[in-house]
DNA sequence: CAATAGATCATCT
DNA sequence: GATGATCTATTGC
């Protein structure tokens, strides 16, 4: 099994990390999946971004080192996987939206309630989460090392890169920043 | 198939 | 007190 990503893979611009997180594989115990579509969110000049406002205790993370989890409750009922980008003091983001199970699916569908097939097991942010078991006790992990990790893809260069706006935002809708695998059933719609 | 409603609560005003 | 980086079930055509 190859080592976890470095931190400095995530620190540069958020949209590049959004690109790079595209075909790498995301592990939480016997769960992985690779990562099919992502969202970059910029942080202050992005009113979309959770960050635009500056710190507060729920954005403290995102202004801190690279390479660790946000996770935050969204509608009182599901919650979202970002990844922090870029160095110390500079708020960038990326939420992982989709994944294509890999190992553990039984898990992961018995963590989803039982009947979903495998496209439709991961294929969300808030899906995502809950098949993989991932609450925000995570918020603040390290992703480096540690229970939840993400490894590098198998094979990047076979990798088509779509884009399109950004979904479910107010804010900045029409900004290019949602990345997706070109072709993968595995993405949200 | 498309549109809509409802669930539910931490965060910030 | 309003809002939201969602999901599922249900209704309507």
């Amino acid at each position: 099994m190859p080592a976890p990503l470095p931190r400095a893979f995530y620190d540069r611009p958020a949209t590049d990390v959004a690109r790079a997180l595209l075909g790498t594989i995301l592990t939480h115990g016997s769960t992985s999946g690779r990562i099919v579509e992502t969202e970059a969110y910029l942080g202050l000049q992005d009113r979309a971004a959770h960050s635009w406002r500056g710190i507060t205790p729920r954005t403290q993370v995102l202004f801190g080192d690279p390479g660790h989890a946000y996770v935050y409750l969204i509608y009182g009922m599901y919650e979202c996987l970002n990844v922090v980008a870029e160095p110390q003091g500079s708020p960038g983001c990326v939420l992982i939206r989709a994944l294509e199970p890999l190992s553990g699916i039984p898990r992961m569908r018995s963590r989803r309630g039982g009947m979903a097939g495998v496209e439709n097991l991961a294929n969300g942010p808030g899906k995502l989460t809950l098949a993989m078991g991932i609450t925000r006790r995570h918020n603040g992990a390290d992703l480096t090392g540690g229970p939840l990790t993400i490894r590098p893809a198998e094979h990047p260069e076979d990798i088509r890169i779509q884009v399109s706006p950004r979904i479910g935002i107010k804010h900045c809708a029409d900004w290019p920043l949602r990345f997706f695998i070109q072709g993968s059933r595995f993405v949200s719609r």
